[in-house]
RNA sequence: AGGGCCAUAGCCAAGCGGUAAGGCAACGGACUUUGACUCCGUCAUUUCGAUAGUUCGAAUCUAUCUGGCCCUGCCA
């Protein structure tokens, strides 16, 4: 695996080396309202491996502090894609069980006169707040006694308000150039069913609030996140300091990771989900860990792929390649390659006998003897790709058979094309060809070098199977999420029907298809039913 | 425009005052029972967004400028 190597590395090396900390521990905080993606990917394999690194811990901390939004199937969700990925936190913590404590540090807060209650709706404290130019103004309710805010946010936690009527807020400064520092809301009026609390609360602490003390409680040391907070780490660091927890956590931002052609953003994931444009968040086109597995990604590739783009303080889009090239990287010694034929072509071998099938001895990866052999079949009648066939070989680079050419079928002979037969609409319909006996794969035969290595299956045996090839959802350079659903490429899912040699597949299992592309052995497959799903194809440079 | 952050090749990204790592992509070539893999080679020196300065020496320090991202939710 790659090594890790960024900027939050060396902060957590000085810190442990000037004593400013004595372990690491990192959190993972995902608020449960969305399937993760490859973009989240970043922020939880830095957490994991940033902690491994230094023998430190992880907790998986899911920030549900807003029950309009969050929902438990995303807690199990997330909870399973980060199993996945091979990761096991130290603790799985919920924001919302902190929420008696933060209550205490809130009370604090109030008697140390740094917390108000505010009468203004939602408009007027837009309004009072200013702009981006102009000093806010300070709420009329802001002078109000500790005593009268004790007893209105106590009234506030009893429910004896409507939604909206009524804010804590802190005490801060409103003609602050950084508009988080104007009196931030702090607890908000929610009466929604909470996934986790039910209804237990009608009081719920805002992101800003909550989020530093979860950190001090579980005495987080570097609590990363991406680079929009970092406006709001002033407020962290009131919020720890004014609080006076215990723990003193701090938070480091770092850039966002972004897929070049891929949208990433939740509200364009649902939507996709929502619209019936795709068949689900596991969908094997979608940008999600659930996708990314089901179409055949392992996690160490993903792992890799975040390790090898590394992470800085911009946000970056990066080229799909590198996520594909860690796929075939990973898979390059471990799948096993057989030959399979999406798009078949009958061969009739003439100077085979009829009736007759031969065994053949087949290395399972040419990369990697470890994976063992297997036998494949021969006779007079194979498929191979219509495409590896044309009457005339069209230019001196094309390797493949055309009639009076010869090539090796891999694993197996040499054949030769001599002629074809049309079908009734003039379409070939079978190539005949002329093997020759001593040009048997691994018998070192070397008096004539053919016109290439094609695949084949011997069609008596052969079993059917479909293929599925994707393509990326959108196609565009330029993703504009205004209106992707329109430029959506229609052909993003292509299957095919065709053959694959007589084998034993399971569920689950990934192959190499010679000169094709990595697969792996859908769900859904059965005996009757084998459904191949190709994960990325092979590079491949025509000249 | 008030504030914050950022700027190194087509895409990521090291570098932290001593003369531009690495990966992906690309391009030559060798090898080959996969046009794959592997191997060899090329790929920033009017060079680190621009300009000016400090210094024996600057991608690294300073100033100014330019460009990009973020901030006016009782979202996270």
């Amino acid at each position: 695996m790659a090594e890790i190597n960024n900027f939050i590395k060396t902060i957590m090396e000085n810190d442990l080396a000037s004593g400013k900390v004595d372990k690491i521990l990192t959190r993972f905080p995902p608020e449960p309202n969305a399937y993760l993606h490859i973009g989240h990917a970043r922020a939880l394999v830095t957490n994991f491996e940033l902690a491994k690194l230094f023998n430190g811990k992880t907790n998986l901390r899911f920030d549900d502090t807003n029950p309009t939004k969050e929902d438990a199937s995303f807690v199990e969700a997330i909870k399973e894609d980060i199993k996945w990925l091979g990761y096991e936190p130290a603790n799985v913590f919920f924001g919302s069980d902190y929420f008696d404590e933060t209550f205490e540090y809130a009370i604090k807060l109030i008697k140390k006169g740094l917390a108000y209650v505010c009468d203004l709706s939602p408009e007027e404290i837009a309004e009072y707040r200013g702009s981006l130019t102009e000093p806010g103004r300070n709420s009329p309710y802001r002078d109000r006694s500790v005593e009268e805010n004790l007893q209105l946010f106590e009234n506030m936690r009893k429910g004896m308000y409507k939604e909206g009527e009524k804010t804590l807020r802190a005490k801060i400064d409103m003609a602050s150039p950084n508009i988080n520092l104007r009196d931030p809301v702090l607890y908000r009026i929610i009466y929604t069913h909470h996934h986790r609390q039910g209804n237990k609360y009608c009081l719920y602490p805002m992101y800003d609030f909550a989020h530093p003390l979860q950190d001090a409680i579980e005495g987080i040391t570097h609590s990363l996140c991406s680079l929009e907070y970092e406006n709001h780490r002033p407020l962290y660091d009131w919020v720890i300091e004014n609080c006076e927890t215990p723990h003193r956590p701090q938070q480091i931002e770092f850039g966002r990771l972004n897929l070049a052609n891929t949208i990433l953003s939740k509200r364009y994931l649902k939507e996709l989900v929502e619209k019936g444009k795709v068949k689900g968040y596991d969908d094997p086109r979608m940008p999600t860990l659930a996708g990314l597995r089901r179409r055949g990604y392992t996690p160490e590739a993903i792992k890799d792929f975040i390790l090898a783009t590394g992470l800085s303080k911009v946000n970056s889009t990066v080229d799909p390649e590198m996520l594909e090239h860690a796929i075939r990287e990973d898979l390059k010694l471990k799948a096993k390659r057989i030959m399979a034929v999406k798009d078949p072509l009958k061969i009739v071998i003439t100077n085979y006998p009829e009736g007759q099938v031969e065994t053949l001895k087949a290395l399972n990866n040419n990369e990697n003897e470890e994976l063992g052999y297997r036998t494949i079949a021969f006779s007079k009648y194979l498929y191979i790709e219509k495409e590896d066939f044309v009457l005339q070989k069209p230019n001196k680079h094309y390797k493949r058979l055309a009639l009076g050419l010869e090539v090796r079928l891999y694993n197996a002979y040499f054949i030769k094309a001599n002629d074809v037969k049309y079908d009734e609409n003039g379409n070939i319909e079978e190539v005949y060809c002329t093997y020759d006996p001593e040009t048997l794969s691994g018998t070192g035969f070397n008096e004539r070098k053919p016109n290439g290595t094609i695949g084949f299956v011997e069609a008596t045996t052969a079993k059917r199977a479909t293929f599925n090839l994707f393509e990326p959802l959108i196609l565009d350079d330029k993703v504009d999420a205004e209106n992707f659903l329109e430029r959506l490429n229609p052909n993003s899912w292509i299957q095919m029907q065709g053959f694959v040699e007589n084998q034993e597949f399971k569920v689950e299992d990934r192959y190499q298809f010679i000169r094709d592309g990595y697969y792996i052995v859908d769900k859904d497959t059965n005996n009757d039913n084998l459904i191949f799903n190709r994960i990325v194809p092979l590079k491949t440079s025509y000249k």
